[in-house]
DNA sequence: GGCAAATTACTCGGATAGGACATGTCCGAGTTCGGCAGG
DNA sequence: CCTGCCGAACTCGGACATGTCCTATCCGAGTAATTTGCC
């Protein structure tokens, strides 16, 4: 069970994004330029964040990306949804209806009740999600800007600034 | 985020396992059988279950596997480990020291500090652990026996029986 | 000088190759059981 | 009849193909700013 790059690429992302002034947005070239990343690899994982809501978009020049809402209405769990699908990570085939002492037809009052190894896989996937739900993209801000010196904040102010202009 | 199948498969055959009479084991062609999966693809699984130890394998005619230790003692968590590997499902490559604002020789107290986003991808890794690790292959069997008809119940006494003949 | 339309430049979106891992399969190494010969 | 040895059969373990999804890239569609010409 391994989370593609996209996810933590688009988290680092959408908190710059959260970081921007108001009604302002960056390209995405700029976007890549702050974490040193592949543009055109970027360039597809924001469209799976762009179809879900979580970034706007404004063409043209002087375009880019900007959130879809506040900062505090995305959490880690929407961006992992928008990139990776809203499947469950466990899979239950029911495997449980198959085979030589299985009868699907006699056994059905048992098999309505769902294979009790899928509910606890599936439980421990909620608690998961619940923890990813917690924590928002404001959140992420603030404990960044509670560990990052002032004067790499001011390095990244100044960036900012060169960027947006 | 997708678990493999072999997740499925081999709680399901442990489970199996788990109920043998004790000091019996079990050939995997009959394991396979019992749940109609592929045998030859089930046998890679079994392969990283044996080296992890939760089975132990008897080899030679009337062989075949039973568990490594006793089946409270085995947990969902242990098997997802054996099978995919106890790294983190979340990779940070810390792209926070990367790129024209980052400055690794400078920003070196910041991040001796573990990268925020990270530590809260690991800690919903870690609830979803917590939850698996609950959970062991006898609470999977009680389960089914609450679940599953006396009917069925019989079909299976009477399968195994003839399978460890 | 002001305004409007065509042009230009710039941005994102989707279609398109390449590579890594999960899936699926097969044959060889090792061990136990059964048979057989000898005592 | 018992014992020891030998052969054969059976089991798992690892090496070998295949498919699918993540990774990585490029070019086209659409839009806003700019320029230019006209009033």
């Amino acid at each position: 069970m391994k989370l593609g790059s996209g996810v933590e690429w688009s988290i680092h992302c959408l908190a710059l994004l959260g970081a921007l002034p108001p009604g302002r947005s960056l390209r995405l070239e700029k976007l890549a330029e702050f974490h040193n990343l592949k543009v055109a690899y970027l360039r597809k994982h924001f469209q799976a964040l762009s179809k879900a809501g979580l970034v706007a978009t404004v063409t043209g020049p002087q375009g880019g990306y900007r959130l879809g809402r506040s900062s505090d209405k995305i959490s880690l769990l929407d961006i992992y949804i928008a990139l990776e699908g809203d499947d469950h990570c466990f899979r239950c085939t029911e495997i449980r209806q198959d085979g030589p002492c299985a009868n699907p037809a006699l056994d059905k009052p048992s098999y309505s009740i769902p294979c009790n190894i899928a509910v606890s896989m599936w439980k421990a996937e909620d608690a998961w999600r619940k923890e990813l739900a917690k924590v928002s993209i404001a959140d992420v801000l603030g404990a960044t800007a509670k560990q990052v010196s002032s004067e790499k904040m001011e390095r990244m102010a100044q960036w900012l600034t060169e960027a947006l202009a």
